[in-house]
DNA sequence: GTGTGTGAAAAATTTCACAGCT
DNA sequence: AGCTGTGAAATTTTTCACACAC
């Protein structure tokens, strides 16, 4: 019954991708043990306008209350819900360089809805090694993990150069969403959903908007 | 006079946000020894479509030939101009656990116009120490790097407790560019521009889709 | 009175399709 | 003939403003 306008298909992209913002506020509110929150205040938290948070939630449906607000358990439990949150989804990371290592020892994975249930090396010689409290597993192991462990998310950490054929053993394994730390255009057959995070595009829009301020606006002749 | 539409304010923030993309494409096709490519090529690398790519080339200027194509060197050279690169971007990487520590070995800003002039961490039992071959700093130390070094861009990759923290003292010290990768939403003044990494997020989408793909659609009642 | 939910308007982005230059 | 550059159309996203429920 939690799932009615849940499940329609029709939330739109943009919606869905502050809908974790906002998942993450109304945890912090219920930490707090605050009960009830406005739009006004639970979109200062997640950094949106008033306007836009309430048109988002209401993509999701009607979990608030006019002249009072929304209850902040109740709308924390729709969002996890909608998200598809509410079942625990087993990851895999893959290269277990600087950044491999990293990501499997940040916490906060476990906390979010997800679980690493193992990390990967194509290097023989890290196979078999302990990396953040797991054994480092070879490629060949990624059938038996979707398998047995239903691994659904893989992350690739790898250097550019290994990323797409990781991707293409992912795939083949049954992987279907793919998170990539590497600088490179993935390609992937339809139905494998493939999400990009990338350090040196961030920073090069940051030095876009960072030389436009040093060279604020050329005049283009704004004589009205 | 590489300057011209370059500097005009108005190139749309969705093209900025590709425009890294498309460099690293045209950076790949110059080390191949490829001089002239077509939108049809170009997109196919970038990950879009080329009609995006010749409008979002529209925007800083013609740079292509009709009927042969874009000159590969000269469309780099104008992008890394728009995008600011022409200079290097000196950043400071602020927390040395083991994001931090991942993120300050991580090859890869120098080739696209950045340099990590310094790392630096609040806890005073880790400076002095080495991380990447760079002696970690105090905080106390921002203001020097902004005055000695031009510190330009600042990256948080502090547990999300500090993070604010960490931004005040960036804002204070005369940082206007912050990457942050605290899963919090940082408050601060007009004219600082803030970028978020979240892992989380990014994760948390991809249960989305995923999630969508296994229960493909409410039939909402589609019969015509 | 107060704050949500939502049609409608505005703005931004994407896609189309073809005129125009080489 | 071939491929860019771009108006115009289509789509998506954001913002507005107010009726309505509590």
């Amino acid at each position: 019954m939690s799932t009615e306008a849940a499940s329609r298909r029709g939330v739109p992209d943009a919606t869905v991708a502050r809908l974790p913002g906002y998942l993450r506020a109304l945890t912090a509110l219920a930490d707090d043990g605050v009960v009830s929150v406005s739009s006004e205040e639970l979109s200062a938290l997640a950094g949106v306008g008033p306007a836009k948070l309430r048109k988002d939630l209401s993509h999701l449906g009607s979990y608030g209350v006019r002249g009072v607000g929304y209850d902040v358990t109740m709308l924390a439990a729709e969002i996890t819900e909608v998200l598809g949150l509410a079942r625990d989804w087993p990851v895999a990371i893959i290269g277990m360089g600087n950044l491999g290592r990293a990501l499997a020892a940040y916490r906060g994975f476990a906390t979010r809805g997800f679980k690493v249930v193992a990390v990967l090396d194509h290097d023989e010689r890290l196979v078999g090694l302990r990396a953040a409290g797991l054994v480092v597993q070879a490629m060949a192991d990624l059938p038996a993990l979707v398998r047995e462990q239903g691994l659904a998310i893989g992350v690739i950490a790898t250097p550019p150069e290994s990323a797409q054929d990781v991707a293409d053993q992912l795939v083949a394994a049954g992987v279907r969403s793919i998170l990539n730390f590497a600088p490179v255009v993935l390609s992937v057959p339809g139905g494998v959903d493939v999400r990009k995070v990338d350090l040196g595009t961030e920073l090069q829009i940051l030095a876009f908007l960072a030389q436009q301020r040093t060279v604020p606006t050329t005049r283009t002749a704004e004589v009205s």
